[in-house]
DNA sequence: TGGTCATATGCCCGTCAAGTCATATAACGG
DNA sequence: CCGTTATATGACTTGACGGGCATATGACCA
């Protein structure tokens, strides 16, 4: 069914593993185009698309400084994601270790499925 | 270039907005199969389709009743999304309110882009 | 002004995931 | 046993997205 053009919902932007990265760079500090592309080591227009993607759906935005563009981060769009969890820590929020033990199973469980066999 | 089959991040898997609503519905209590076809209105193919992905990528956990599958959360991959998500924390965690004004302006946005004409 | 640096854009193509439909599996009630 | 209910699976189609490459735009400098 047709759908509003774009307008991809803040998860979708952040699903793209590169756009992550980009994200995680800005947050420690804005970054011009060229710093992320070396830092990242991913070709410049590839770059300058997650870039627009991210722009557009409010993620960054970009300040002129010369020819140089520095991106910086926009809150907005995480604090919904942010919002979205909210009902869920309910499940965790007492036993917080139980994400170091999982994450250290995932180390190599690039293996099988999960639950009981059909 | 080749990657792991099936691997998707958690990221990737909620992503897809009838995932997200089966989460949000499995969030109040655990709901069977047939539940979620109604409540969420959707074919019941889909549906098992959709539990399957998340299943495997350990979002929710199935027990068996009777004839009924009832699924559950699991909070591991959600809480690996929180985290993800605290480095950006102090980009808002002062002024609170940012969001709301935020999830208003979205009402109608669905208009053009974000920043500076090229 | 011409050249180079920095960034953006347009096009094409392969991939992959979601929807649909048909069908398989399996447990229940009679 | 049979039919029905509940759920899962498979094949196929379609559309969207990301990568790569070429190229456009625009600011700096000599």
């Amino acid at each position: 069914m047709g759908h509003i053009r774009g307008v991809e919902s803040s998860f979708a932007i952040i699903a793209e593993p590169n756009r992550r990265a980009i994200l995680s760079l800005l947050a420690s500090s804005e970054q011009s185009v060229g710093e992320i592309e070396r830092q990242l080591r991913m070709p410049q227009t590839s770059v300058s698309k997650h870039l627009r993607v991210l722009r557009e759906a409010g993620f960054v935005e970009s300040r002129v400084e010369a020819q140089r563009r520095v991106y910086r981060i926009r809150p907005e769009p995480l604090m919904e994601i942010d919002a979205w969890l909210a009902p869920f820590r309910r499940f965790w929020e007492a036993h917080v270790d139980a994400l170091e033990r999982h994450l250290d199973r995932m180390e190599q469980a690039a293996g099988k499925g999960t639950d009981e066999k059909p």
